[in-house]
DNA sequence: CCACAACCCTGAGGGC
DNA sequence: TGCCCTCAGGGTTGTG
């Protein structure tokens, strides 16, 4: 399950073998694997053009191109990664599509759940609504936690459902929004307009953390997440809820709960993240 | 704005 | 042992 520092850990990965190589040729073995244009369409555009840079927005790889970005999203299965011409790609049963590179390689998109997408356009906010409607890069400079808050403001929703939402932050997913919620001490069914500036600060802050911390670990495999160059990432290793039902909280000991909100397996520790209760009115004096 | 269902698929796991 | 069946998993889209 591939997330902002799980993608971020890709595109690091591939800048050096991909800059300055140009596209030879093209091949799909699934066409709902290329989201646009159509597969024919593609492999015409794509060839000839220079990879001029690779960067991420939220969960997106996005490859500059000379005249085009090719925008790849991993979904849950995805593995981009630069094979050497020897390694035939049935190596990997789930290569689906494949680019010839300059120097020989080829750049190969897997994925067994064929979850993922593979776009080439001139214009990112066209490959889909969503794309078009991401909120906010939550490592970027100007995501204060002043900003937060008043994104925040007048949501009725749950903590939870709210940092899944591409909308409302860019590039969170289930593993880092309960790892965020853990370390800020917030029930995931807490609703954000009842957070306090203190706890909304703190959330701000252990967002950030968690990311740029699975950024530093090279991202989480849990299952099916590889660097691009095949090892795994270390980030897992980190966690102080997500897949630890019934486990002890690392904090306190309580065994670990799993909920659902939002459709997502929802890990938290039932006294450090202890439920919102109404308020108390405050007594008469 | 919000809750929820459906969708895209396959591997894993349970039942027999 | 192995077959059949069910469903988790998560981001996105659509519906009410």
């Amino acid at each position: 399950m591939p997330e902002l520092p799980e993608v971020e850990t890709v595109v690091r990965g591939l800048r050096a073998p991909l800059v300055g190589r140009t596209i030879t040729s093209f091949w799909n073995d699934w066409p709902r694997s290329i989201g646009m244009p159509d597969p024919d369409s593609f492999a015409a555009r794509v060839v000839g053009q220079t990879v001029q840079a690779i960067d991420r927005r939220a969960k997106y790889i996005v490859c500059t191109l000379d005249h085009d970005l090719l925008i790849v999203h991993l979904k849950m299965t995805g593995r981009l990664y630069v094979a050497p011409p020897d390694v035939p790609h049935e190596a990997d049963r789930w290569v689906h599509v494949k680019l010839g590179l300059s120097d020989g390689r080829e750049l190969r998109f897997s994925d067994s759940r064929k979850f993922g997408k593979v776009f080439l356009t001139g214009d990112f906010a066209s490959i889909t609504p969503g794309a078009a409607a991401l909120g906010p890069e939550p490592l970027d400079d100007s995501f204060t936690a002043d900003v937060f808050r008043a994104r925040m403001k007048g949501r009725s929703t749950a903590l939870k459902a709210l940092l899944l939402d591409q909308s409302f932050i860019a590039g969170v997913g289930n593993i880092y929004a309960d790892e965020a919620l853990f370390r800020a001490k917030l029930h995931p069914l807490r609703r954000a307009d009842t957070l306090t500036k203190a706890e909304a600060a703190a959330l701000h802050a252990t967002v950030q953390a968690v990311l740029r911390e699975g950024i530093d670990h090279e991202g989480a495999s849990v299952n099916w997440y590889r660097k691009p160059d095949g090892t795994t990432g270390e980030a897992q290793r980190h966690f102080y809820v997500y897949g630890r039902e019934g486990e002890p909280c690392l904090m306190c000991g309580a065994p670990l709960h799993k909920i659902r909100v939002a459709q997502r397996g929802t890990h938290f520790c039932p006294t450090c993240q202890p439920e919102a209760r109404p308020r108390k009115r405050r007594a008469a004096r």
